[in-house]
RNA sequence: GCUCCCAUCGUCUAGAGGCCUAGGACACCCGCCUCUCACGUGGGUAACAGGGGUUCGAAUCCCCUUGGGAGCGCCA
């Protein structure tokens, strides 16, 4: 184990990069940073009716807005298939392996009859002990042939996984599977073994619904008399109803997040918590996880996945970013939220100095970036400014006497400061007997048009005197 | 159905026989701070699935039950 450490991610380019593969992929990233190893990257494209040219771009579009980053070139199984086939047929010369000629028909009956009584689909094993007369006469029938495994027939076969355990099963429960398909190309099992051999995976971390598969595999590693690497077989991302991610909750593509509003690096530290755990820690940079990632604290049992908790992270997150990088972060979201088109044609320089000065304010208001945005809109709103309803509510009171006060005081001021804003507003709430709040409330209806917003003077100060001035008049009238 | 895996607050989890009258975080409730909303901060509600063992002692070990999950293809 002091061998340096290779793992890999290799995700099936059927679909988008779903939340579970990117925590897996994060694992995978953590484990070879954490030993000065490398993550590498296969696509597993050897079905060819589903796997699609726009899945592979999402994928790794995906990893790259997670951060997680892999050594070397992307390997594609499906190129591989030569390789693949050539260590099927050494395994048929050298006797681990065999024809089969049973039919579709045979094979359906097959499973019919394991249904029937109740059992799990079973291969018989009919063409195991076949020799070459009996390939000829189904060769001269026409009958094309598959190469299965000769899979032990008694006895165990054990997989020391680095999260399971010990896991064992019987050989008896395990069929004869296919290695090589009639029409010559690898099954996903061969395809998979031989490459993690020829790649030097040492470490395999995949979801828990690859644990049987484990047990299949292990026995081809052994046939081969390949050693079988390191396994870890991490436990499945569930909805908040328990039941297997959907859609509807969470399994929705990397990218989906990115237009929510997350931070990469919120997301990361979300989903390493998920099913792991370091003490009490709950925010970990990605330094910090990676320094002390360990399999061993990895659970087994299977986790739900909240928003709320990830919100929270977030929110923690975005507080933290510089406002500079947190304007670059929010430019992309822009595409994806209701009048974001119409913010991003009017960021000119200036505008972006202002949001950025603003971005104090914001950012503590905010758990996603999506939120931030629409706490933005303010900045970007032209007079004279729609009210909501509460902000119309305020001004319909007294509101509008109190602006008309204001007003004055506030076109008198000298300079346009913080402080002196402040003082301003004291002075007239000392002088008309009224609490600070009865003023800020309707001036913030008129600069903001809503009822909440950033602290009041921060609002003036960055929206500036003019168009400050301009909102009070609009409204005070 | 069969095989395998799992089981601590609503959720994510700490806990590797005595440190546990079970800790942290999110969510929720109540305060404080306060120009709103937040942030921050103080406090609170809330869990060892059930039953048997083993042991001086069990959330921690074993068994059973119950409840979840995954897999059972010439898909990956």
């Amino acid at each position: 184990m002091s061998d340096p450490i290779v793992t890999r991610f290799a995700p099936s380019p059927t679909g988008f990069l779903h939340i579970g593969g990117g925590r897996t992929a994060l694992f995978n990233w953590l484990l070879a940073r954490r030993h000065g190893g490398k993550m590498l990257l296969r696509i597993e494209d050897t079905d060819r009716v589903r796997s699609t040219p726009e899945a592979i771009d999402a994928i790794i579009d995906g990893l790259k807005w997670l951060g997680l980053s892999w050594d070397g070139e992307v390997i594609y199984q499906f190129a591989r298939a030569p390789r693949h086939k050539e260590v099927a047929e050494a395994m048929l010369a050298n006797g681990r392996a065999y024809k089969c000629y049973a039919t579709s028909e045979e094979l359906e009956a097959m499973r019919e009859a394991a249904k029937a009584a109740g059992k799990p689909m079973r291969y018989d094993g009919r063409w195991r002990e076949k020799g070459p007369e009996d390939h000829a006469k189904a060769e001269a029938e026409g009958r094309k042939y598959v190469i299965r495994l000769k899979a032990p027939l008694d006895g165990q076969t054990t997989v020391q996984d680095l999260v399971q355990g010990t896991v064992t099963w019987d050989n008896e429960n395990l069929d004869d599977l296919v290695l090589l398909r009639s029409d010559g190309t690898p099954t996903y099992m061969l395809a998979v073994v031989v490459d993690d051999h020829d790649m030097g995976v040492t470490h395999i971390i995949r979801g828990d619904d690859h644990l049987t598969n484990a047990a299949r595999q292990s026995q081809i590693y052994e046939a081969n008399g390949w050693k079988v690497p390191f396994m870890a077989h991490i436990p499945l991302i569930h909805g908040p109803d328990g039941a297997k991610l959907s859609k509807r909750h969470g399994a929705l593509g990397v990218d989906a997040y990115r237009a929510l509003g997350y931070l990469p690096e919120a997301l990361r530290n979300y989903l390493v918590r998920l099913g792991w755990a370091h003490g009490d820690q709950e925010i970990f940079s990605t330094d910090e996880m990676t320094a002390v990632f360990d399999l061993k604290n990895v659970g087994r049992s299977p986790a739900r996945f909240d928003f709320a908790k990830l919100e929270s992270i977030n929110g923690h997150y975005m507080r933290k970013t510089d406002d500079a990088a947190l304007l670059e972060a929010l430019r992309p979201v822009l595409a994806h939220v209701e009048g974001g088109a119409e913010i991003a044609n009017a960021l000119t320089p200036e505008k972006e100095a202002q949001w950025i000065a603003a971005m104090p304010g914001l950012k503590e208001r905010a758990k996603t970036l999506v939120e931030l945005i629409d706490g933005s809109r303010f900045l970007f709103a032209t007079r004279p400014l729609a009210m909501d309803e509460k902000a119309r509510e305020i001004l319909a009171k007294d509101g509008k006497a109190i602006l008309a006060r204001l007003l004055s005081r506030l076109e008198a001021l000298p300079v346009w400061e913080a402080a002196a804003l402040e003082e301003a507003v004291r002075a007239e709430a000392e002088s008309s007997g009224l609490k600070l709040g009865a003023l800020a409330q309707p001036l913030r209806a008129a600069l903001t048009g809503r009822a909440t917003s950033p602290g009041i003077f921060e609002v003036l100060v960055v929206l500036g005197r003019e168009e400050c001035l301009g909102r009070l008049r609009d409204q005070a009238a």
